[in-house]
DNA sequence: GAATTACTCGATAATTGTTTTCTATAAAAA
DNA sequence: TTTTTATAGAAAACAATTATCGAGTAATTC
């Protein structure tokens, strides 16, 4: 993985800086799809001097060399996922948590849309929004 | 039409003006699903004194008594929607229009997810980009 | 119809997420 | 090393959206 960042960085002409590794290994080691501000907090014990832009202009050349996404799961800023595969997510309207949804086949519905409109359909997002089971739960109560 | 907005508006407390009813008729006569700005322009030419805080004022409201919905098309502002049945929406990459989707079944997809993720859905936006048959010919010339 | 009340318009300012600018500095190349 | 070039990060700029507020106006009451 750290070979991985590291080279197709360096394929592109990009440095390879701490930042970049510290960012991409914290994106990679989370399910959380935090948004920029929340890689920042996360990262400012370890980088004090990281700033909220660094975030971002990262964030721009990892998605430009495809190692992450970006989730526009209706909130007011933008996520990030360093799961390339695409699928689904859910995202909870009480506590705002972002999951993933696994185990969904999304290419007959793909292909019924490309039929239909006559698109060349390039990508997709899925979004979905509810009560996570939690919630459900502390409702209930 | 008129007379259901103008009820509905009345009903949830809210007064009928002239702005309101022009931003509604403007939307809901279009398919092109503009964002606050595009009906902004629209409109300043028949109502000179409109402002874009009426506009977005204004869609609040409509979002509010259920008569337009909101789309987040993974641009840079929101779309709006007089349509209120829940269809997905393909965006042409290249010319920037967004387009309905129609005659797709969604249901067994929900149920798929709701039943997977033991979340209750409240809602969904599938999201589609690519490329639209007019562009598609453009560039194989 | 006139007076009152409460909502609304629209100019302006504020806010928020994101992007750009600029310069010392760190990484890569020589 | 030394030189070259891209980058980090602070600060400013931006753009979409929201809040504020005084004047105007619709709806309600008399």
């Amino acid at each position: 993985m750290e070979v991985c960042i590291t080279s197709l960085l360096r394929d592109k002409g990009f440095k390879v800086t701490p930042q970049r590794l510290a960012i991409y290994n914290m994106l990679s080691s989370t399910k959380s799809h935090p948004n920029a501000e929340m890689i920042f907090n996360e990262l400012q014990a370890m980088y004090p001097t990281m700033s909220l832009a660094t975030v971002y202009k990262t964030m721009e050349i990892l998605k430009e060399i495809g190692l992450v996404q970006v989730l526009n799961a209706g909130e007011d800023s933008f996520r990030y996922d360093a799961v390339m595969t695409n699928h689904p997510h859910v995202r909870c309207t009480e506590c705002g948590q972002v999951e993933d949804v696994y185990d969904i086949n999304i290419d007959a519905f793909v292909n019924e849309v490309s039929q239909g409109t006559k698109y060349q359909i390039m990508g997709q997002q899925f979004y979905f929004h509810g009560i996570c089971p939690a919630c459900q739960r502390k409702n209930s109560n």
